[in-house]
DNA sequence: TTTAATGCAAATACTTTGCAGGAAA
DNA sequence: TTTCCTGCAAAGTATTTGCATTAAA
């Protein structure tokens, strides 16, 4: 493993919550690294199969990615201008967790965001 | 909205849980019927946003539909296999509600799905 | 030297859009 | 006629892969 997946996992720290490889990439170019996208797609993927990163889908169909903390939260998002909210789980991560051992399931992860449209939007 | 519309709410309704519009368009040109695939897409989009029919992104980026109904529930998905179990949203649903009002949100959707590995393949 | 990392370009997959022909009002 | 529906082909976007180059061990 290469200099690379120690700068893409860099830049992952320091966005809070989730950002697409696409916003990864050109947050680390903006910096001053020079770094090719499918570097940046190769190390994500490689910390999703470790374990070290979360990932989901956004409504928009792109790949979303945070490195996976204690602080596990979700969003609850404006389907109008993007507006994001960060949210506490709750009573989610139980459920997740006895739904699965209900049904033999292991190695669990889940998502959970709420889609609507903000007071601005509204 | 002409026929098609009709064709492919009922082969929506067919379906139990989400299905991709790929798919749909699969089932629905191997039933008998002729339809495009720019057809169905749009008759998705539009039933979608007439809120008919609920839609999220699964892992591999393709978009799922389903048509709302009362019974709304979620999945636990072995992310191996591909074999899916349907589960209650239990208290998911409160939690999406409360968090979005407590945020000034409205007309709220949510995903939550679970993914893990299930007694067969762990 | 042998192995692994890198990135450009091409390929792939899903979805959307432009546009022309046809059906319905 | 005017409007809407259809679907082919082209375009767009995100992601993956082939391959040659380069860096590291």
């Amino acid at each position: 493993m290469g200099k690379s997946s120690e700068i893409v996992k860099e830049h992952l720290s320091y966005s809070d919550g989730f950002i697409s490889a696409q916003s990864l990439h050109h947050v680390i170019t903006k910096s001053k690294t020079k770094i090719g996208l499918t570097t940046v797609y190769r190390a994500l993927q490689k910390m999703v199969d470790s374990g070290e990163v979360d990932t989901f889908r956004n409504p928009e169909g792109e790949a979303e990615y945070r490195l996976c903390t204690p602080n596990h939260h979700h969003h609850l998002v404006c389907t109008n201008c993007g507006f994001t909210v960060e949210i506490d789980g709750g009573a989610i991560e139980s459920w997740a967790s006895s739904a699965a051992v209900k049904n033999g399931f292991s190695s669990i992860s889940h998502i959970a965001d709420i889609y609507g449209l903000c007071r601005q939007c509204a």
